[in-house]
DNA sequence: GATAACAGAATGAACATTCATTCCTTGTTG
DNA sequence: CAACAAGGAATGAATGTTCATTCTGTTATC
């Protein structure tokens, strides 16, 4: 019955993702994981090597859900701002419709279980986005300065608009959200 | 003796740091951290309540260093622009010439361990750097929408920014700290 | 010699992981 | 079709380790 292994590895990951979220990698315990997926701990190391397996396969996936999500909201071959604040825009409200998906990855990627290769591993899922930078150099709409540090940037203002809203649960109304990506345009265009 | 009561006490934080910034919170045991400050597993107990009161004194203690800092490498009575531009560099400065400082506040501040109060405390040591922003607002230099957004995404940008020059410890030279710190400008400017 | 500072061994709770056992599905045989 | 195997999936009690905290004895200071 391949219907059962897929229904207990994804509640597994979808306990993890919940608890984590909330109480932090030490603050759950493989119990407490399984007990809340409905399966039993052993079930857990069926699909997982360990727990630091886990949690990083549960990282790999909310990344791609996020890619997905972004590229998949957003029209294709259209000029490179419009394209871009499409992209952030799609990026903060997924954000804000994930706090959970928000909250785990940032505890993992500012935490020192991350391993090198993963954050690579992550990087790639954004591969679109970096095309669409690559078009805008071409193009000369950006500052002149190495692009890694226009991604950076870009990317630290997007994760602190949508934290923002999701601490004070503030309503982030369409207007206040397209000021803010029009802001974060301002912040890399020339 | 007030002299050695202060020595053990700030070894303790000392080590603390260094070991939390490599290994994280739950990769350093406090038998780790005397070892390393050179002193016995009680004595930190003489000092702190427990593990959790030890992270958190740590973590004020960085954050008024970094405040301290920031303003005190600032001139005073600047116009708006230069001011903030100043803060920013200074910022950039500090957590370049102090990785673990930086890391370990990330750690800390993306984690549930943080409490909300915690949080308010850490808030209060960048006093001057509100004041200045309300000047900002006054002078109509910002763009029109909610000041704790503007906030936001500026300390997300500068935080990105310096973390990036962590990561590939690239030299980050003069010129382009600059062009990072103006960017950022345009960032929140009108 | 009294008091406070210090040290580190001892304690006990919590936890990740293992593994012997049970359960369930599917296939086989008469 | 009924009875029965076989095999993989699932389970959770048991294990061994790690670690925060406490306790007890020692050392320094006045």
């Amino acid at each position: 019955m391949k219907e059962a292994l897929v229904d207990k590895r994804s509640a597994a990951l979808k306990a993890t993702l919940a608890l984590i979220s909330e109480q932090g990698f030490h603050g759950t315990p493989m119990s407490q994981i399984a007990e809340r997926a409905n399966i039993g701990i052993g079930t857990i190391y069926r699909y997982f090597k360990n727990k630091e397996d886990l949690i990083n396969a549960l990282y790999i996936e909310v990344k791609k859900r996020m890619a997905e999500h972004i590229f998949n909201h957003s029209f294709k071959d259209t000029p490179v701002e419009a394209q871009l604040k499409q992209y952030l825009i799609q990026f903060i409200r997924f954000s804000i419709e994930h706090p959970q998906e928000l909250n785990f990855t940032e505890q993992y990627e500012n935490s020192p279980l991350i391993t090198e290769e993963t954050r690579a591993e992550a990087m790639r899922v954004l591969e679109p986005l970096m095309t669409l930078f690559q078009r805008a150099v071409e193009q000369r709409l950006l500052k002149a300065m190495p692009i890694e540090m226009l991604v950076a940037m870009l990317g630290g203002s997007a994760i602190a608009l949508a934290k923002l809203y999701l601490s004070d649960q503030k309503r982030l109304d369409e207007h206040t959200l397209e000021a803010g990506v029009s802001a974060i345009w301002d912040l890399i265009k020339k």
